[in-house]
DNA sequence: AATTATTATGACCAGACAGTCATTAAAAGT
DNA sequence: ACTTTTAATGACTGTCTGGTCATAATAATT
């Protein structure tokens, strides 16, 4: 009897549309009332599939991590720190067109972190990588591929934090491909330099 | 006959009650009203020394950077690499209420990055940054304090991104104090026997 | 074709907000 | 004390936006 629609195809061609909008006017300058013409409905239509505006930010954002957390979840377990490096290496050695997101991303959402939500969410994301990296540098501690003396957690974590901030930089600025690759490789060799060695008696 | 009155200090202080709100309450969520609240003026007065409220922000920012670049211009020149690592230390470590601004400046302009003259300034203090680091690198290199195979240049702009990273991290998610503090120190440690480290045969 | 549960609509509302301006207060000089 | 110029005020306004809801459309089933 009753009209029968795909909701999570139509929830997803919503977040579609709301991203081009977004990315197109900015957040701010976005209304609902925006979303909805480009989604080709009405603005009630909207309320139906998501609560609010917030919602339909958080959704995307959402989307968007749980791809990247999929990517991360299948990553192998390294059994050498070289293997490791490598792995960072591919993650910060992104092509220009991926870096670029990132750029649209601060533009379309940097006024989100406004909300709770929204920064819990890609602190959720953070948290993860954080705690990914941890784990295989624990599992290399214990290989003895890194020395034993670190804290796992807390270079983890501050791994993923820098892990961004190197991927944002190269995302945001021009920093040529050449460039940025030495600098990867600087950096990685004076990584595996102190991962590996012991304790400093300092 | 007139009353008079320090329009520089007066600027100065509304855009500091101005910040003040804007970290408390998020920018958008923030109305003119709270402004003059938080400053103690009547929102008029506001518009005496501020056009707009875009004006406000713009001016927050300019002031921010300005007082970084001093910062790293009148840095004195490290001796040991404990010394350049305890200047990082400093950098990474900042107060939570200084964080707070990155939040905002995420909030205010990230749609900013849309423009390459925007863009453009943040690149610029950041290469400054970088080169910063990468002469006090170059520098410990000649003491013999730290290994004299790895590119300045390019390990100094590196630890501009990482640094940008860290301290983003820090202001944009909840990292307990405790938490943040220990994750320094590990990374430190690293990165101290990272850099002093002969060149690895690999 | 008639029925009925579901889905879609868009005019409408309440309230919030940036910015204005006529008025009042303040203080510096006479 | 009086004048004069600058500074401060806050009620007011026009606009806009997120969100609602009574009504209309839709399609599956009988």
């Amino acid at each position: 009897m009753p009209k029968i629609v795909d909701k999570a195809k139509m929830r997803n061609d919503i977040l579609d549309a709301a991203m081009c909008a977004f990315a197109e006017k900015g957040y701010h300058a976005t209304s609902v009332s925006d979303v909805a013409v480009a989604a080709g409905l009405a603005k009630g239509t909207l309320y139906i599939y998501f609560d609010s505006k917030e919602a339909m930010t958080t959704a995307i954002v959402d989307r968007h991590f749980a791809t990247l957390e999929d990517q991360i979840a299948c990553g192998v377990t390294c059994s050498t720190l070289d293997a490791f490096l490598e792995d960072l290496h591919r993650t910060m050695d992104i092509p220009a067109e991926q870096a670029s997101f990132h750029r649209v991303f601060f533009e379309v959402f940097g006024p989100s972190f406004a909300s709770e939500a929204f920064t819990a969410h890609v602190a959720r994301f953070f948290e993860g990588l954080g705690a990914h990296y941890a784990k295989q540098i624990a599992h290399l501690q214990e290989l003895g591929e890194i020395a034993g003396h670190y804290h796992a957690a807390s270079i983890g974590r501050m791994l993923a934090s820098m892990m961004d901030g190197a991927v944002l930089h190269r995302g945001l600025f021009d920093i040529s491909q050449r460039r940025h690759r030495r600098m990867i490789q600087e950096t990685l060799a004076m990584l595996r330099a102190g991962l590996r060695s012991s304790p400093n008696r300092a």
